[in-house]
DNA sequence: CAGCATCCCCAAGGATACTG
DNA sequence: CAGTATCCTTGGGGATGCTG
């Protein structure tokens, strides 16, 4: 799909950036990836790209079961990266409502073809891992194999 | 830099891909970016797209500082999701080894942009990380500013 | 050499209750 | 409404030792 010598034009692209890095920028690179992981980040930043400004209830309200302790430690974080901007209008009842940077922007523009890929690729991977489980499930208990338990 | 207009119309494809995910998908849509978070995987993808075929011990001696419980641990993870390709030569002294595939190799390629990008803007995200985190002090400890403790 | 078993620590994530 | 405090569970990550 992809012809080979692109990929290794970009992979040894990526191992001259990779060799740039001290040992300090490893642990931050890695911090920064991690959002990709994160239980909720990717949501609220999709959230915040596809709507703009949005308070913390609205936030909320968009991701179905995330919990205000971990919906307000997320933006945190974000916003401690410099992705996610707080706007404290310091009133009462209180109303802070959150966009994102341009660098929050940049991100989401960054992560949005590997999502997509991720996305397409779903299903393929799914077969995958159930194949996998399965061979190592063979191969774990074949004497027990119709002992049932 | 990244024009706006081109921003949005990203998100809105970003948008109706996300909007095409049932909830079984989101969860494996994060297992499978979380590998840009886990403390490995990266390094092992990357070194596979680098030097092709390699042995479990020289994974090892590339990924400084892995333990082989971690290494085998995250090779498994790898290849459970289809990336990666274990060849055991069944000989003894054992003799196995690891490789991308083409799935692989195209995550590497889809992961390539962001990398580039999170090194390209790791000084402004710790400038942003120490300002916000000197501003935390400042507000939480602003009362025992001198009585320490 | 490859990798499993065991024990350990800690942060992510979550449930619940409370406050300005 | 936005957020903190408290308690709990889970899994990532690691150190060490053993085996085919």
């Amino acid at each position: 799909m992809i012809p080979q010598e692109k990929i290794e034009a970009l992979i040894r692209q990526s191992h001259a950036a990779c060799a740039a890095l001290s040992d300090d920028d490893d642990g931050l690179k890695r911090e920064l990836l991690a959002h990709a992981g994160n239980r909720w980040s990717l949501g609220v930043v999709h959230a915040l790209g596809v709507s703009g400004r949005l308070r913390h209830a609205d936030l909320g309200r968009r991701l179905a079961g995330v919990t205000q302790r971990m919906l307000t430690r997320t933006l945190r974080q974000l916003e401690r990266d410099g992705l996610v901007t707080r706007w404290d209008h310091h009133e009462t009842p209180p109303r802070v409502e959150y966009e994102l940077t341009a660098l929050g922007r940049e991100l989401l523009y960054q992560m949005i073809p590997l999502w997509t890929w991720v996305i397409r690729n779903a299903d393929s991977i799914r077969a995958q891992r159930l194949a996998f489980d399965a061979a190592q499930a063979a191969e774990g208990a074949p004497a027990s194999a119709q002992g049932s338990r």
